[in-house]
RNA sequence: GGCCCCUUCGUCUAGCGGUCUAGGACGUCGCCCUUUCACGGCGAAAACACGGGUUCGAGUCCCGUAGGGGUCACCA
């Protein structure tokens, strides 16, 4: 078959290949299977020169939102997994789909059925009673009436030989063509199935690899028999495996079946992380762990994809979060931060706090493993005096400590220029002073200084809130 | 239930017939470093689901069993 409307649409007809597409329903947000879906996709397209496209199936306008097409869009960006062209919205290709079957039934490779739902799930019912596989009997198949009744128009699909796919990453996948049924191509009211839509699609838009999750496996005889009957290029398949929850069963609302934006917003991840551990899971490439976008782009490859489903770890996670923190730019993480900071606080931030902060970064991000431990342990650099002592420091703060810190304080504000090796250079004195290891005179002090008993290097954190500041917290614990 | 897919440490994985007394990472435990907490360094425990084959030789190939997952819509 080679009429014009086998042609591709202009637009994607000069696309380099490999073409890749990224094809979520928005009825809901970008979960961690999509986000990881589309990196695969994105990665595959960069690695061999080729393009990626996104579009979005809208075909269920009862389900599909334009708050989802947001939050996925949105999502993309966030992960730097924007597509080469603007979406594609399958919804407003119904006429398309629709011509398709049309053209289907002229050449007597589709038919119409005109048996009810009720029908049809009598018949289920009956298949399910006696044991048999549950799938349409085909009983229009080959009746020539044409009751003035509504229809659906369905597939010939063949009821002999086999249909084999050549999935990349899940192998030679065969499956009998007899279990197939006649399924349903335009429904009663005339609107496309998802069976012919993505198959028209894909064509539409030159889309040479099909790189999606392997709950599509089974459909996968379907949209080939289809591709068959229009005589159009199979396109290459393959098949990655699911991700699960920590408990290896479906990923829930529980265990991380959230949208990618939790883990920006709620957890604090970097999105640099999220796309290393989700590339991680379910590709490897030797001992590699720890992967850049660009080394990414050079190393991906489908043979690196594994068969088997993985799960959900976030521990892992926030390791490979921890470890981008430590590579992120300190001004960048100051303002990632400061959003949160001022949530907990209740009040915004000054100019001169983040310059607190700036100074601080590389003191603070070794300490964290996302964004939201990060704000919660700058805190105390920011707040206003006095501060309160907690547990911890205020037991560092019994009479012993108060007269360490006396005499330390006096040390201190004694000191030429106030920087970080002098003042401790400074405490050290004051230690050997009293035969005591530096670790009896810090106590006290960053117990004074951060009102807390664990905290960043007592020198770093004076050195970063300037001499007025530190001295004024030791005067406020001496009291 | 029919069909399809999957199965190496708790988790993610390396392994593509002999180099496997099975390697790495996260997590766990211990030690070191150290002003606390982290970071970092070193080390330990920890796996080829089971049963048959094929082969001189199997974690690697084949077949069963068990377990897990997916799919059977006028949803995508």
């Amino acid at each position: 078959m080679t009429d014009a409307s086998d042609t591709v649409l202009p637009d994607y007809a000069g696309l380099p290949r490999p073409v890749t597409r990224f094809a979520p329903s928005p009825t809901g947000y970008l979960h961690i299977g999509g986000a990881r879906t589309a990196l695969f996709n994105l990665l595959y397209a960069r690695h061999h020169g080729g393009s990626f496209l996104l579009r979005i199936e809208d075909t269920d306008r009862a389900r599909s939102t334009d708050d989802a097409i947001a939050k996925i869009i949105d999502g993309m960006n966030w992960l730097n997994l924007s597509p080469d062209k603007p979406p594609l919205f399958q919804f407003a290709r119904a006429d398309r789909h629709a011509a398709i079957a049309h053209r289907l039934l002229a050449e007597g490779k589709a038919y119409r059925c005109y048996a009810t739902a009720e029908e049809l799930e009598a018949m289920r019912e009956d298949q399910k009673a006696n044991g048999l596989p549950q799938r349409y009997d085909g009983r229009w198949r080959d009746r020539t009436d044409t009751p003035d009744l509504p229809f659906v128009v369905r597939l010939k699909a063949p009821q002999t030989g086999e249909t084999v796919i050549d999935d990349q990453v899940q192998g030679r996948v065969t499956q009998a063509n007899e279990v197939l049924d006649d399924f349903v191509l335009l429904r009663s009211d005339g609107t496309p199935t998802y069976m012919l839509a993505v198959v028209v699609d894909d064509h539409d838009m030159a889309v040479s690899h099909v790189i999606r999750g392997d709950d599509h496996l089974t459909n996968t005889f379907r949209q080939l028999a289809l591709i068959k009957a229009l005589g159009w290029p199979e396109p290459v398949y393959a098949h990655v495996p699911m991700i699960h929850g920590p408990d290896g069963a479906k990923l829930s609302k529980r265990h991380g079946a959230l949208g990618v934006e939790a883990y920006r917003d709620e957890m604090g991840i970097l999105p640099e992380a999220l796309e290393n551990y989700l590339l991680r899971l379910g590709w490897g490439h030797g001992d590699t762990e720890l992967v850049t976008r660009d080394e990414a782009v050079k190393l991906f490859d489908l043979d690196g994809v594994g068969r088997s489903p993985g799960r959900f770890d976030l521990k892992k996670l926030e390791s490979v979060n921890a470890h981008y923190m430590k590579q992120a730019d300190n001004q960048r993480l100051v303002d990632l931060a400061a959003p949160r900071m001022e949530a907990l606080l209740g009040a915004p931030l000054g100019a001169d706090s983040r310059a607190i902060l700036l100074r601080s970064m590389d003191e603070l991000k070794p300490r964290a493993k996302n964004l939201n431990e990060l704000a919660s342990s700058a805190l105390f650099l920011v707040r206003n005096r006095p501060l309160a002592m907690d547990e911890g420091a205020a037991k560092l703060l019994d009479a012993d400590g108060k007269a360490l810190l006396a005499e330390t304080r006096a040390a201190l504000a004694a000191v030429p220029s106030w920087d970080r090796e002098a003042l401790e250079t400074a405490a050290k004195a004051v230690a050997e002073n009293r035969g005591l290891g530096l670790g009896k005179v810090a106590g006290p002090l960053r117990a004074a200084l951060t009102g807390q008993p664990n905290a960043p290097s007592v020198f770093a954190v004076m050195a970063a809130l300037g001499r007025d500041e530190s001295i004024g917290r030791i005067d406020d614990a001496l009291g």
